[in-house]
DNA sequence: ATAGTTAATGCAACTAAGTCGCAAATATAA
DNA sequence: TTATATTTGCGACTTAGTTGCATTAACTAT
């Protein structure tokens, strides 16, 4: 898998990664682009791009799937394993920094992680 | 909010967290009990038990929500913030003992976190 | 540059988890 | 036992995300 061609919905979902900065929820990618890209495309190039280790994808507390640029991550691993801070005021989203120590589980092999910290961002505090 | 009556479906459903003694998902209580409990009642009565501080709920890898038994919680507070384990093969989720400690963030409240460690299980290692 | 190949796209129809409104049933208090 | 208010079941609905297929566009080799 993985984008093997440098599509126009590739560029404007990359573009639209850099105008804002953060992270975008899926939805709101679609509604966004509604006049540029289908929907099904959208899904389509997020997931690509995820698999090239360009975006990660990661829950809101609804279930509700959210994108954002990956740092240091390539096809063949994510190791930004970071937190998400949701604002449980505004909605938004943020990476933040910290690495996580993830406690070790007998008898368990652990291969991922996922940390969600819900509270009142810096505009909401 | 909170239970009230005392019904045969929360009865029901108590009983089924009894005899499993983990953690079951949603949709999975609704196929067991098709035959007892309509859909929504199962939503309702799960919805209750949580803000009763009896269950607490929190979603798997796929935004699937899975509720399991608290053990001191409260209708005022639910204290009992501990790692989820989802296994990437057999789908089970287990409740982990391990108090996380959430890394504090400048300038932001932390109202809640949400852990979910993914992996293999004790019986898929 | 051009034609041929193969991947990417758009569209419409679908899936499935979860929600809502309302009438009927049932638990509790008086 | 009756009155009242909560709970339940049902059907219809919502919405994020998926699938199949025909069309279009990007890349490759000539």
């Amino acid at each position: 898998m993985g984008i093997i061609r440098n599509t126009k919905s590739v560029k404007v979902l990359l573009n639209e990664f850099e105008k804002c900065g953060g992270a975008i929820s899926a939805i709101d990618l679609i509604t966004r682009l509604n006049s540029k890209l289908n929907k099904t495309t959208v899904y389509r190039v997020l997931e690509k791009l995820e698999d090239d280790g360009i975006l990660h994808s990661f829950l809101n507390k609804n279930g509700i799937k959210w994108y954002a640029k990956c740092k240091d991550c390539s096809k063949s691993k994510h190791t930004d394993v970071h937190p998400h801070f949701e604002c449980l005021n505004c909605g938004k989203m943020d990476c933040l920094n910290d690495l996580i120590i993830v406690p070790k589980v007998p008898n368990r092999k652990i291969i991922h992680a996922q940390i969600l910290i819900q509270g009142h961002c810096e505009l909401c505090f």
